[in-house]
DNA sequence: TTGAAAGCGCTAACAG
DNA sequence: CTGTTAGCGCTTTCAA
């Protein structure tokens, strides 16, 4: 008897199932001497209740499942925390899975979670399709944690971008900086684009700002990144009219290992940040090791909202309503790559 | 309807449940026409097959469980992904839990998975006690990959200590380094320990080891890691009796965050490599960004190997024979932090 | 080939 | 308080 069942218990413990199964699942109302004897014959054959018979029976199961859009992103740890936090606060269990980053995988991944009928699905930076998103949320509850969506149909928890961008044009600004570049490595970034130019239309008539685009960030060789760069800081094309210089400062977006920027940064003859300071927007691998000054949501605080956007709406508490939107203040991490502009800028 | 079941296929398509039931398992046995019906049924309604419920019938889930240790080390995102390689290959579903890096929560995860009645289970780098594991295996395949265990029930896929160690020291001697330190920076690497000083005794009479145990190795203060380390390398308490002069190069392990020995050298007022090379084994965050050389097993390999093993004792490939033991060949990853030691040494 | 019947292990009313 | 009775949605003999 590989698996014992309820029914072995029971007739272990000389009552009936139905007994066992309340007893297992803490009910008030049973004899303390009967409790007793369930759980003393539970424990002699090794009992566990099986979990798939369980959610089939009682229609719900207690597990959220996860989509993580890359285990390799510290970023989805980090989300992975909040919801850990709060799955647990709540008496949730969690079962995780991810797309190792490719959407075809990703969709598969979570056609399996929904297969498995869970209370609830959070879906962590998902490059899903806004048709799939909405199918699957029609017959599951479903939040959408660290990604912009296109849909009504879920919740959705992200940072805001434009809370991000004012803060680390307010950290380059206080340093001194008045001249800085904003550096789209991925080219998606169009939301903290623009951001980033309102934010540098409040600081004042003295700061200068300029964008550059470059889709294919980590090429190195000529016209890559470097060469790019370079040309951006010495005021070539890219650099904005009318300045009275070359930036001070860089704001990456999409830095798609956190140090792509400072690498480019550094092959273009500049040091860091004694020449240019360097802000990476994101929770980005090695930014941390490599001592990159950072900016972005508060990953962990992204994960606890959406955990309890999702409870909120399983259990009711939010009335089927129209599905929430709901943001994440920034989190500047200063490290060793943003000084004082040079003297002489 | 919010999730329309084989039955109201089978109604749609005016044929029995059995027959729905075949057609979704692909089954030959089914005229064209009448599959046709079914499938177009299926789709007209948005079928899916509810994986519980057909988990409790047919006995086997094709899903199997994965404990991953810890999300934050890039480690077990690369054992995952050879893990996924794996189970791709073999149409399995894999289905991730994680401790996050405490014992009691991940004993609390392998539970969950186990109550779940999936085919089989993967441990990655559990910290859990024996007798548990053992109790675990005897209703369930499990393979643990990544750490020694002491069980005869279970498959284990791990590193080879030996050849580890062995390829470091190459590495070094071939650059011209003759002393050399072991920096053992959670003093749980006794076999690497021993490896080391094995490895050390084969590289000639020339050659010079000493082994430094730091058990607090995040400490900074005075008597922390990097007052230790530089008396260490100033050839006092921990230098090897009889030596020439302090190690030119230091081997770290268990390092946590990949760069602790780093900072800690730099601290201490040594240039790597100018002055002192370092190695640090395995596979932390931080390494890759900051430029430090590691020696490893090779993780996705290390991960492909158990999914292997798992399967393999799951289709009777094994017979449920002794637990295998299977050792991945070490990978050296030559960074920044190694270079031949200073002319003078 | 197809359909009917019997569960998988558990929960959830309901009647004693 | 306790036991009985139906299922949850699917797979799987076994006949037809």
């Amino acid at each position: 008897m590989p698996h014992p069942t309820l029914e072995d218990v029971a007739a272990r413990a000389g009552v009936s199932r139905a007994l066992v199964s309340l007893v297992m699942r803490g009910s008030p109302k049973v004899g303390e001497e009967r409790r007793a004897a369930v759980l003393a014959a539970a424990r002699e054959l090794g009992y566990r209740p099986n979990a798939m018979a369980r959610g089939l029976a009682a229609g719900r199961t207690g597990i959220v499942g996860v989509l993580l859009a890359d285990l390799h992103q510290p970023l989805y740890a980090r989300i992975h925390d909040g919801l850990a936090d709060e799955a647990a606060r709540r008496d949730v269990r969690l079962l995780l899975t991810t797309g190792r980053g490719r959407p075809a995988l990703e969709r598969a991944a979570v056609e399996d979670l929904l297969d498995l009928r869970l209370d609830g699905l959070v879906l962590a930076g998902p490059r899903i399709a806004a048709a799939d998103l909405d199918r699957a949320a029609a017959g599951c509850a479903i939040t959408v944690v660290g990604r912009a969506v296109r849909s009504d149909r879920v919740d959705r928890v992200t940072g805001d971008a434009a809370a991000e961008a004012a803060q680390a044009v307010a950290h380059l600004t206080a340093l001194g900086h008045r001249r800085i570049a904003c550096l789209d490595l991925d080219g998606r970034s169009a939301s903290l684009r623009r951001a980033f130019l309102a934010a540098m239309d409040g600081a004042g008539p003295s700061a200068h700002a300029s964008v550059l685009t470059v889709p294919d960030a980590l090429s190195t060789g000529p016209g890559g990144l470097p060469d790019a760069l370079g040309n951006a800081l010495d005021g070539g094309p890219g650099g904005p009219p009318g300045a009275t210089g070359p930036p001070t400062a860089v704001l990456a977006l999409g830095d798609p290992g956190g140090t792509a920027a400072l690498a480019a940064l550094l092959r273009a003859g500049r040091r860091v940040p004694e020449d240019v300071s360097l802000v990476v927007h994101g929770d980005p691998p090695g930014a941390g090791a490599a001592g990159v000054t950072t900016v972005g949501p508060d990953a962990r605080e992204l994960g606890r909202l959406a955990m309890g956007a999702l409870m909120d709406r399983i259990r009711g508490g939010v009335p089927g309503g129209p599905a929430q939107r709901i943001g994440v203040a920034p989190v500047l991490t200063e490290r060793a790559t943003t000084a004082p502009p040079p003297a002489g800028a």
